[in-house]
DNA sequence: CGCGAAATTGAACTTTATCAAGTACCGTGG
DNA sequence: CCACGGTACTTGATAAAGTTCAATTTCGCG
């Protein structure tokens, strides 16, 4: 892991836990940083270690996910630049990872030691609460991914992702996937040989069509409706 | 709903977050607590609604739970006399319910303004972080439970479930389920036939007996097998 | 250009959901 | 306290859906 001394405050900036912070502050928080640099494969933490930092994705991708007791591996986030790492936030000294977290591409990782984090930040009551908004945020997401993986439709979880990037991509009708559709069978926790089907299905139905990593999202009316539980039909 | 004007000192003392307090803070908490009674089958709050209080359980039933796009009802949470609600602990001023909650038995609730509640808090470093704490617990509890749910085996969770409650009941062969099938069913996101058929397969195969709400743990280390995911047969 | 991983496709198999019917249970009101 | 009525639970049969296995094609990176 080779490490670079301290992020940039640009760095910094793209996170919305450090926005409308004081410059002295911010500057605090952008020295006791450091930046970890991680080869594709490598692993940033392991489910079980002591979680000593909060740590954030400046470039590259990683995955964080759940070895199951079943050997297989289940992502619960595919994080990319922006993203702060999921299970990486832990403020109070007896926590260790509830999950791994591994490079998928070759990555620069911002990492802080939790405690100090969160010294810098209680004494601003504003960034104390981007903090907990932060917290909170997290916790819906989470809850909204039980409520996916509670309905067991393939093509509900589907439709529900590719509405999801079709949307972060500014509903633009084209786009491109930022990861495999492996990662994304596992984030969905589907089979990749689901996924697919799904995909051709979505094609053949007029909905959606995609080629490698390119998709187009053809009819947006009904993947909305398919997404939404209306849509019981391919 | 009827409002009883204030719980007691014991009330307070089941909840984790409130151990090792001073007592003039706890005292204050007290002070600017209420207590909810509910009817049996009476709504505590909605999700989409305005979340101004953090609620805990004091007597009775309730289920947290989202309505899904589908119709159907996902629990995520039975809280019993000591459980803090799930998503009834929001510390921001943006935030509201992200799931509904109702209570099963007549119950009694302990509701306190979460602002005010943070502020009590966050005077006294200790109580500051028993909540961090418990944020933790959650995210961490949450977790698990999407790992449950990603894994695809109903005998699984139901084991999983059963020895969840038989290590709660500190390891007695014997114990009394504490909420109706229907509702298990839900939290694990199976039907209630399959349930059903579970136990029924767990009794065939001397793993553990059931008879109503009652069960009997008949072979605890086949069942942690079976909750490893070593054991697949039946 | 070629290797290895990712993705697709087909077929058989498992598993669970769904539907339907009957039974047991429990809270409510008489 | 008992009778009633609705709900929960069980059980069986059926069907839908996804997984698994195997084979092939495509893609992406060195």
């Amino acid at each position: 892991m080779l490490q670079r001394p301290q992020p940039t405050l640009k760095d910094l900036n793209q996170f919305s836990m450090f926005t409308n912070l004081p410059e002295n502050i911010l500057d605090s928080v952008r020295k006791q940083s450091r930046v970890i640099s991680l080869r594709r494969g490598q692993k940033l933490f392991r489910q079980g270690e002591w979680a000593k930092n909060s740590c954030f994705c400046l470039s590259g991708q990683l995955k964080v996910y759940r070895s199951t007791r079943y050997g297989t591996e289940k992502i619960v986030e595919i994080a990319s630049p922006g993203d702060n790492l999921v299970g990486a936030m832990l403020f109070n000294r007896n926590r260790r990872y509830s999950l791994d977290c591994c490079a998928i591409k070759a990555s620069k990782v911002l990492a802080i030691d939790s405690v100090v984090l969160l010294d810098l930040l209680s004494g601003f009551q504003p960034a104390y609460l981007n903090l907990i908004e932060e917290l909170s945020d997290r916790f819906d997401a989470l809850i909204d991914h039980v409520e996916l993986l509670s309905v067991d439709k393939a093509k509900f979880r589907v439709a529900y992702y590719l509405l999801e990037q079709y949307n972060k991509n500014g509903q633009q009708k084209e786009f491109v996937l930022d990861s495999s559709k492996k990662h994304i069978a596992s984030l969905l926790s589907v089979q990749p040989e689901t996924l697919s089907r799904c995909l051709r299905s979505f094609k053949q139905s007029g909905i959606a069509d995609s080629r490698s990593r390119k998709v187009w999202i053809l009819d947006a009316k009904r993947l909305e409706n398919m997404a939404s539980g209306l849509d019981h039909a391919a």
